[in-house]
DNA sequence: TAAAACTTTCAATAATTATTGAAAGTTTAA
DNA sequence: TTAAACTTTCAATAATTATTGAAAGTTTTA
């Protein structure tokens, strides 16, 4: 396989798996270009690269901004905007993980408390919507806990937890 | 909170959760109405719960049931299909973990793999693709590891691993 | 074996989500 | 300032994905 085959190849999984995951084809793409990339790119790199429209790029890259994974880098001697990734993969998957913990597992675990809160009107329904959804919730709290501390460990968190665990 | 509106309450959020992480609405709703079902319920049953079609609960079903999800259920004396979803939530997340490595991770994994081992040729921007991708696929292989270890420990594992990684 | 009871399939359609592109907005340099 | 260089916004449109419903298929019972 040669260098643009193998590019092209990583870039349309990454886009791909993005999908599989809800998140959108053109985010997933800019990401995986910029995280191959030697140097920041401009607006117009990504678009030329990826056949995308100026639109669809601006839009997808102030959501990757809003996650904290890309940000904007100043060239001297450029007017226009240039963007960089997260080149550190421990570091990637650190901000990934507290920002789906944040905006989705969350505000879950929320509705599960609520629901699981209810009265205990003496019916089995009522008896057994309390029991599930008080399980997930505390399996959920369980996992996002477990998602938050594997990840605040700044020095090779994986290593260490995978080690820890085989013992 | 009255029962009703915490039923669907939880099966809307529930199916919210499932279209954010790429699992259509109907079959993350089917599975959480079966699981603060008291018993197993028929196709009818769960059209009329859900309010949706016969074909596409139909198409669903089979879906949670090739993911291990749901069974069916013979009830004597009855001579429709019922079907029931796992009630434990443990089995439950051990079940989506390793259908989820199985299908969209190993599978990454690979390609990741085939990307990073490309010849280098001696150019900046390969020996980054090389070196960006390896590390991807570290990372990635190390979390795929991770999670099947955390699920393949029968009890507990869940608080198991949590005390061991605060030590 | 016929027909009733049930399930599956799949083409048509609807709903949702992503993308475009041009107009409006902003910043910088002359 | 003003006009060129650049970015953002957003209504229109395209692409994708989900859903329907009726016909075809299957199984069971009489």
């Amino acid at each position: 396989m040669e260098y643009v085959e193998a590019k092209e190849k990583f870039i349309s999984t990454w886009g791909s798996l993005g999908t599989l995951w809800g998140i959108n084809k053109a985010m997933a793409q800019i990401q995986a270009l910029l995280f191959i990339s030697t140097q920041p790119l401009s607006m117009e790199d990504i678009m030329d690269e990826l056949k995308i429209s100026r639109g669809n790029t601006s839009m997808n890259l102030r959501q990757l901004i809003d996650w904290g994974i890309v940000s904007k880098v100043l060239v001297s001697g450029e007017r226009k905007e240039f963007f960089t990734t997260e080149k550190d993969v421990q570091e990637l998957a650190r901000t990934i993980a507290k920002e789906r913990s944040r905006r989705e597992i969350k505000p879950v675990i929320k509705v599960l408390e609520d629901v699981s809160s209810i009265k205990d009107d003496g019916s089995e329904k009522t008896k057994e919507l309390i029991k599930q959804t008080k399980a997930l919730k505390d399996l959920t709290d369980d996992l996002d806990t477990l998602m938050n501390k594997l990840v605040n460990q700044k020095q090779n968190w994986l290593t260490k937890s995978v080690l820890k665990l085989m013992k």
